[in-house]
DNA sequence: TGTACATCAGTGAACGCGCGTTCACTGATGTAC
DNA sequence: TGTACATCAGTGAACGCGCGTTCACTGATGTAC
């Protein structure tokens, strides 16, 4: 049953996406390739028509699953001006706790991807570097810059480990002890709002 | 082969130590019960003897990783009398990035716990609680507390997200960026440091 | 434009392998006398 | 204390299962004339 060119590749996009979204959920190790397939749509034998192997689908995955999250901070963060506080509302809100599949993939892949194949660490290492790269360049005074200096950086690693370490602690906490769960979610978007403004002043 | 009761106990002790350290570096999903036995020097065929199954021996192994790191901060946050700086440098350390075997098992281990039965999830949570206690008891200017306030808990929060996220983005960013690995770390002894002393005053 | 045929995207059975778990067995330990 | 026997910690083969991967096949697409 062969299908059309731009099916073929649409069908290739819509594995990128049920991977993405399956890994997201469940870890690099938590879900197979038939699975995958399955979710896409497909039986897993024309699986390797599309990928040379699990992990190059992984290091696509794991690409696709930062870049539009990525979009989406440098956008907000163009649109609030250097007002990073409504970001660390939209990340730290409980429906991304709980719907790891559809949010960023650092607080569930990071930890995979360091362990996986080249491809797969160079695609997580290029997303941590964007996200780094955003949060650098926007000032908390609201002016952008294109060579962020020592102070951006810090400001910059700062505020995406309490994200990404938050969300994995509010994530391991959410079944047996949730209220911590949610105070970890409301303690840090305040504290990483305060960080921010009070080096805007 | 019987063995004495006392060897069989320390036996089993061998068995979590084992598990502990290979699943911190690997993941509660890359380690195998052939394997774990194997380490601690046996054959697979006695696990059962000690343990009901490899959850059983994950929440063990989990709670057996959180342990010892953490009477270590007890000790050391009384040792500094709240200046945490030194405890940020240890734990920041490139060595313990390096090592998660023999490391604090939060960062290796919380996603995937979060991921697994209901008893390893306990465990890591109770881990975390117990992290988050002794930072929020222990105050910046050297007092203790036993009834931590807001403002306590909310600096145990951004204190121990920011250490796990910094310690999961610098493990991820390790093999194909090392200098924003560093980079990572060490900004995060700064900034953190500058955290503490800045409540103290 | 219409026809004949080569291409190749997707199917589904099959592969070797390692997983978690079970179980009959071994032989040193622990105990009853 | 010495002997006979029950116990049971650890061994290693075996189980069913799902994994990543391969491959002969199907039949619609794309192409040559």
């Amino acid at each position: 049953m062969k299908v059309t060119k731009e099916q073929s590749q649409a069908n290739r996009q819509a594995i990128v996406e049920a991977a993405s979204r399956l890994y997201r959920e469940r870890g690099l190790e938590g879900v197979g390739v038939a699975e995958i397939m399955r979710e896409a749509g497909f039986t897993h034998g024309g699986f390797y028509g599309h990928f040379d192997s699990k992990d190059a689908l992984a290091a696509e995955a794991v690409a696709h699953a930062l870049a539009a999250p990525l979009a989406r901070l440098r956008a907000r963060l163009d649109r609030e001006q250097g007002d990073a506080r409504s970001y660390f509302e939209h990340y730290l809100r409980a429906e991304h706790r709980d719907a790891p599949g559809l949010g960023c993939a650092m607080p569930t892949l990071a930890v995979d991807a360091a362990r996986a194949a080249p491809p797969v660490a160079e695609a997580i290492t290029h997303g941590i570097g964007g996200y780094l790269k955003a949060f650098a360049e926007h000032r908390p005074d609201g002016s952008v810059t294109d060579e962020p200096g020592a102070a951006d950086k810090a400001r910059a690693i700062l505020t995406l480990s309490a994200l990404v370490g938050g969300m994995v602690l509010a994530r391991a906490t959410q079944g047996s002890a949730p209220q911590l769960s949610e105070e970890i979610l409301e303690v840090l978007k305040g504290e990483l709002g305060s960080f921010w403004t009070g080096l805007a002043a």
